[in-house]
DNA sequence: CATTCATTTAGATGATTTGCTAATCGTCTA
DNA sequence: TAGACGATTAGCAAATCATCTAAATGAATG
């Protein structure tokens, strides 16, 4: 959990995160929305994979990220349910896409 | 939000505001729970104010903090709201916000 | 099988973070 | 008003972080 939040702390890995929810995207694909060397987004990617937030699989020349929601909604509601006491958090935003 | 996440990165700040969900603590007695020295327990509250996740006031010698549970929780609720199903946002990339 | 493409690894650098000790600042009280 | 007390500020060192360029890796393709 510790990892988790070290690695929401950064703009850019949380925006990653954002674009990844609504699908997987290539390495390169992220890289291009932001305005930093691949390298340095290889690098946020590490962190987020070993904050187990992201899952990586190569297809063919690319290598796939996808986001692990289930991760960061566990990591993220499990801490604010320790602070359980104002308005009570509506736990129904799980996985319902469309 | 970003502050509030830099905050939330730093495991020694994520426990000094569980302890401080149970109710208001002054610095000492909260510096007493941590085995790192006061003046850096200070620097510690310094950043929880700056992502205004605490609010301070004095009390003869001794300053209170408590915890404002609200900023926390729209913060965290509000970035987990964002991975409940719609599209991605449309967001330009040029980082940070605030 | 040599080349190209997508991505990562290596290595370096400047900025930020976390921690310390020593000194200072307010406030209370004898 | 002089200590004592609670807490913060100053100043510094060590560790970590975000970033870069250059080089290496793995997989597809001509």
């Amino acid at each position: 959990m510790n990892q988790v939040f070290r690695a929401l702390a950064d703009p850019t890995r949380r925006r990653v995160l954002e674009l990844l929810k609504a699908g997987p995207l290539s390495a390169g694909e992220l890289a291009d929305q932001f305005p930093v060397s691949k390298p340095t987004m290889s690098a946020h990617f590490t962190v987020l994979r070993e904050a187990d937030l992201i899952h990586a699989h190569r297809a063919g020349k690319a290598i796939i990220y996808e986001l692990k929601l289930s991760v960061l909604e566990e990591a993220l509601l499990g801490f604010v349910g320790v602070f359980g006491g104002a308005p009570a958090p509506p736990q129904i935003l799980k996985t319902e896409k469309e």
